[in-house]
Parts: structure tokens; sequence; C-alpha cells
DNA sequence: TAGATTGTTAATCGATTAACAATC
DNA sequence: TAGATTGTTAATCGATTAACAATC
């Protein structure tokens, strides 16, 4: 039974795999929580606390083996198994994403883009063919997409998202600003950018 | 003495604030913690705490009115003095942001845009011409802009920031991967796109 | 051995939820 | 008055930090 993950611990650990990933370009063969933590301006507790989640491959004394290190949070997190995801509305946003270098590190694949505007369907964006909104169920089922990226105007959101669910999208990173209404089964993550900004405007008054 | 609003509250109350605009729009005069909460899947209690971060204006027996706990909110969040955003770096990301639609409500403005491309530099982007990223001092000095979206190549991101901090801006709204390192006064917020795509994907594996 | 650093347990801190007297 | 709902205090839950025995 292995113990829940907190979220949090998952988006720093993969902050740690990056920064080992920088360290071992470098040649650094070892590191220590403590040099981590500095770097990384977090504690040297929070960062074995984290790192405890995924099994122990500490050295008393000596730190932590860079690259064993690396490689078995990798493991953990599933960067071995290619995740494939889609983009749904090619606006301003879905180009930039689609365009986004920086995905594949982590063992994700945008695999298919979607628009609803004849304007954009097969036009070729990042060297995919953009396809008709309608046509998600099986271009998802097709590819073995399971996860999804929603970038469309708010208006169709709800509607857009209840197809990705229908075509059996487990995951949506939802770009509007819309309260999406789906089956527990799918699991939804928001990011709100004018809430982003408007907050960081906060505690600037 | 203001006693410290939490980030996570003031993020909540700004959800609470849009969909009360959205009440507004549709006529509805009054509402309860209770219905509130129901929407954006959180608890009366949840609510009532946000809201008592910014005063009391509830009525016992009957809840909120809507208009009078929208523009409170919006009073309390500084939505009527604007706010003057710069964007560093007009790749497919800047460009989507310069296009977003979405920051005007929440009283930001975006007043300017920076590139260090010739291609780019005096080149357009929705109503606003590209600026060199070396005249950043003198066009942040010149528009009193205090807030910066930073969304250069990683390669440049430190030495970007350093710019802005330089030219007296107060917060900056990072989409690098790069942990910036500037002086405490300027206050920095990361948005990690990859992080949040890859986090998602753990929790269905 | 002495020094450094781990993994883990205990203490602390902060955020969420529950409970309830006050009140419209 | 009876019913509903507030604002706030107390209880609970979870996450971060500190402490330390174990160990290389």
């Amino acid at each position: 039974m292995p113990k829940k993950i907190p979220k949090k611990t998952i988006q720093r650990v993969l902050i740690y795999h990056r920064y080992l990933t920088f360290l071992l370009q470098q040649g650094t063969r070892d590191i220590s929580s403590k040099s981590l933590a500095d770097i990384l301006e977090t504690t040297p507790s929070q960062v074995r606390k984290d790192l405890s989640c995924f099994g122990r491959f500490g050295k008393s004394g000596s730190g932590y083996d860079v690259l064993e290190l690396r490689d078995l949070i990798g493991k953990r997190l599933g960067f071995e198994k290619l995740r494939k995801v889609c983009i749904a509305g090619m606006g301003n946003l879905g180009v930039a994403l689609a365009g986004y270098r920086g995905f594949e590190d982590l063992g994700l694949t945008i695999q298919a883009v979607f628009d609803s505007d004849p304007k954009k369907i097969n036009r070729k964006f990042d060297g995919l063919v953009c396809r008709d909104i309608k046509e998600i169920a099986p271009v998802v089922k097709k590819n073995q997409i399971d996860m999804a990226v929603l970038t469309v105007p708010a208006g169709s959101a709800q509607e857009v998202a209840r197809r990705l669910e229908n075509a059996g999208i487990r995951a949506i990173l939802n770009f509007t600003p819309v309260k999406l209404t789906l089956s527990s089964r799918v699991k939804v993550s928001n990011v709100d950018l004018a809430v982003e900004l408007k907050t960081l405007s906060f505690f600037i008054r």
C-alpha cells in the first residue's frame, strides 16, 4: 500500500529532478540534502522528507549519488512510460503550448491538436495536423491519448471537456476560467493565468 | 494592523469575485455561503472564513448581497487602481499572453512588450509596439509599469529578470524553469507549465 | 575514531472544517 | 416567533520544520 503522495511533494520533486539533470551535465557526482535545499530555497528537512516518499537512496555522511537519485525519481514519477497528450483549442495559448519544448524531457508528448475553426482544421501546428474537435473521440482512441490540455474559449469549455471525457481522456489541464463539471474519473487541474497575475499584484499593493 | 491574508485565500476570493459578476449578469441579488460553496466545490465554512479576511458584510439569515459583496471584494483586492504590466519575451507564450483577454476585468493592463530579436522589435503585438529588451529601464519608468511577465528563453531569464529589477519592477510572474536570484524587494511567482502537466499525469498512473 | 549526513519521529505551524451563539 | 445564515471560536487535519539516533 503505497502511501498517498501530496501534490506539492510531486511538484518539488520534479524540480529536484530538473536540477539533478543540470548537475549531471556539470559533472557533479554527489549532493547533500543541504546543498539541494540551498539552491532551491527550501530546507534540508523538506528535501529528505520529499525524497523519503519514494524510497531511501541516500548514504549517511556523504549524501546522494546524483545519477542514481535522478534516475530513481524518474522511474518513480513515471518518466519511462511516455504519456500522450492532446491540445483542444488552437488559439494563441494552444499554439504556444504545442510549440513548447520542455514537455519531452518529462516523458510527455503532444500527439494531436484540435480546433473547431475551419481555417485551422487541417493546418499544421508544430508538425501536427489540426483536427476537427468533432473528431476528438476517434483520434484520441486511435492514438491512445490519455491527457488533454484545454485552451478553448470559455464558452465552449464545458462542451469540449465533455467530449474529451467521452473519448476516454483521464486528465485535463484546464486553462479556461470555467469550473468543469465532469465525472470524478477525470482528474482536472486548473491553471488560471489571470488569477495568478492578479494574486501577485495583491502582494505589492 | 491588517492581518496577513494567505495566498490561497486571495486566489479563492478572486474566483468568488468572478462568479459574483456572473450572478449579477444573471440578475441574482442574494447568495448564501452555502450556495457559493456548492457551485465552487468548497465548503460554506471556507467561504465565510475567506470573506471574513476582508470584513463582515453578510446578513444573518439571508446571506450576502451579490453586488455589495462583489464591489467590496474588488475594492479590497485593489481592482480600482489599474496595474500596469509588461511582457518580456515575445515568443509563442508571450504573444499568447499579450492577446489574452481576461486581465482587464481584474484591473490589469499590458502596457509594453519587449524582445531582443530585431525581427520582432518595432513589430506590433495586439496594438503594442515591441521594444528592445535593452530599453526596459526607460520604458518601464516612463510608463510607471510595476509588474512583469517573464517569457524569455531559459538562457536569458536571469539576465532579463535583473534588468526588470533594475528598472524598478516590483513583481515578476516567471514562466521560465529558472530559479531567479533577485533582491527580496522583487516578489516572484513561478508558473511551470511542464511541471503542472507532469504532476497531473502522476495522478492517473 | 570524528565528522557529516541520512531517514524518521516528534514538535510546530498553518489551513481547513465543524460547531455554535448571535442575529436578521 | 421559527428558520436560516452569519461571523468566529474551537477542533481537526495536513504540511513543514526541528531534532536526533543510526550509519557511512
